[in-house]
DNA sequence: ATCCAAAATGCAAGCGCTTACATTGCTACA
DNA sequence: TGTAGCAATGTAAGCGCTTGCATTTTGGAT
């Protein structure tokens, strides 16, 4: 072996004296293998630092031992946070993860999930389920397993996720509890975004229940990110019937409208109620602390990993996977105001 | 072809009525074709549904078109954030992404380098200099390029980064040109941290310009978590000479050491200033603001893609990329108070 | 000692693609 | 019309590994 060259399995076996086929199976099926072969055969390994090629690896099983994931953005704590678990839970299974974004845009995904088919990812982690059938399509003719998180998908797809629409219907009729009938939504931009849109249809359901208007619900649709909430809390405020309370769709449109409100010399909870979703970091760090839904992301993550795992190796795995979700009451959400506010 | 079973080059050539040569070269050098059998390939590509795998891509031409990154944690916004922008960059290459964690563990971050390795990674990204001599021989080894990101490597490596040192001491000397004389850190865990350990060193240097004795520096070690700041913050807090400015080695502590210092009864910065490092959100959304230094994380995202990606090609790179961080002045540093403020 | 089943190992045929080299089919010029 | 020269295409040899099957070895049981 040219002292230039990587080593490949033929020099292993050389340096072993042993075939090929032995040292592969050492690699993969120690127990299929004598001891002292093993030892033999790993000595070699360890002197001539041998690594399979993955190409080789790859193309002789069929399988790349990788999975893919599809994200919005890693720019939101809670994609991040789900992400890292969900990285953990494959590593510790000898499973790499290969990361892409869409950017929130429909085009995008479909792009990357052929990528990363293209790539011979195993199986494929999905968030939410609005997308367009195309890809659907390649993920069919791939016949590559996939996992919808963040929301619960159709009968005859897997998915782990938690009940947006009924954790916005809650988090709602929490806010009509407190008396609040000028109610408004900053919710992020519900097109091909089944969790924004769900979040919003929840709260329309609570509304219903209580008697309440939903062609009154004022929903402002922004990009999530504070400034964006920040200009569409003023807008709302700006109204002629400006809202006493405001739900937002997650927790970065919630702290930018709290920080924004405050900027306006609007005191939260007392003269306007905010809300949230996600519950990340910043939820408890901002004054008041952000009311929100805690969406458990970690384990959300972990069990992603899981079910997409089991589903790569013919596992059995139960459809749905569905979390809890719990309101964490943090002080921005109060009583309505007795009176008319003035406006800003 | 049966089918059930993917089209392989072998079937579209067959379909276009061409060689599997021709096809591949449809694919990989269009140009080297003629429009009239590339339409006849490509036709026969999309009627057949064609993707080529992966495996046999890799074996074939010796590249995979996918780099690698091993990140302390996903659950840190500052990595998520330069993650994001490296992927976007690489992904307008045509380059996938692994993604690997270590949790600030050196085992692990040798383990995920070998496994990115194993797993093809044309290059790799990797955050800091400080880790073992072995991880630089499976890189070594493997003839793997790679970035170091976050630091400014040796000579001899390449890096995109920022001067940790001396962003720590320009800071340090802000707050000690506002007379505080009495200051503490809470810092990263040294320990193979680089990153944390220069920022240590930067507070140090400054400390000694000022001829201000640098062994009654305490610092406090603890993991990034707003909890372990607040703790450190309260065992700074109860020595007999409590420090009227604490330095933060990122931002997570900072905040979490303002949250507990208010929790605390005490006034940021009026009775104790804190500062931070490396601009986050929440440093904005805390009260008051956390002065803190700005990093460009999205920009040392990418640029750390393209020379990864340049030094992949062969093509030349600046050994260093240096990048400028500012401080930004949201009002947790003020004037050291005047006279002796009382134990908490 | 002998024989046999079971365990360990070896042999060699692919896996699907790229690419060096050979071949074919043009164009253009004498 | 013949042919040099070049562009387009085809041929076929790997790339490094896994794995079904054949072969050898092992360790009892007789």
């Amino acid at each position: 072996m040219d002292a230039f060259a990587k080593p490949k399995l033929d020099d292993v076996a050389r340096e072993a004296g042993v075939s090929t086929a032995t040292v592969s199976r050492c690699l993969n099926e120690p127990g299929k293998v004598t001891a002292a072969t093993r030892d033999r055969v790993m000595r070699a390994v360890e002197a001539l630092g041998y690594t399979p090629n993955f190409g080789g690896k790859a193309l002789a099983s069929q399988k790349t031992s990788t999975v893919g994931a599809v994200l919005p953005t890693l720019d939101n704590a809670i994609f991040a946070r789900g992400l890292q678990s969900f990285q953990e839970t494959l590593s510790a299974a000898g499973v790499t993860l290969l990361v892409a974004s869409s950017g929130y845009d429909a085009d995008r995904e479909d792009e990357q999930i052929r990528a990363l088919i293209g790539r011979g990812a195993d199986g494929i982690l999905l968030i939410g389920t609005a997308r367009r059938p195309a890809a659907y399509e390649f993920l069919k003719r791939a016949r590559t397993p996939y996992v919808i998180a963040w929301s619960i998908g159709e009968a005859g797809e897997t998915s782990v996720g938690f009940d947006n629409v009924g954790a916005a219907r809650e988090m709602a009729r929490r806010v009509i509890a407190e008396g609040h009938r000028r109610i408004a939504m900053i919710s992020g931009i519900t097109h091909m975004n089944d969790r924004a849109a769900g979040r919003v249809e929840g709260v329309c359901q609570a509304l219903r229940e209580a008697g309440i208007e939903t062609a009154d619900l004022v929903v402002d649709e922004v990009r999530y990110a504070f400034d964006e909430a920040g200009e569409a809390l003023e807008r709302l405020m700006s109204r002629n019937d400006p809202p006493t309370a405001i739900i937002c769709g997650n927790d970065v449109l919630g702290v930018g409208a709290i920080a924004r409100a405050k900027q306006l010399g609007l005191v939260v909870p007392s003269d306007l109620s905010i809300t949230g979703f996600d519950d990340i970091d910043i939820a408890s760090i901002v004054e008041p602390g952000l009311t929100t839904v805690h969406v458990p992301h970690r384990r959300m993550g972990t069990a992603a990993a899981e079910t997409l795992l089991a589903l790569i190796d013919g596992r059995p795995v139960s459809e749905t996977v569905l979390l809890e979700t719990t309101i964490c009451d943090r002080g921005s959400l109060g009583p309505a105001p007795a009176g008319n506010r003035p406006r800003p």
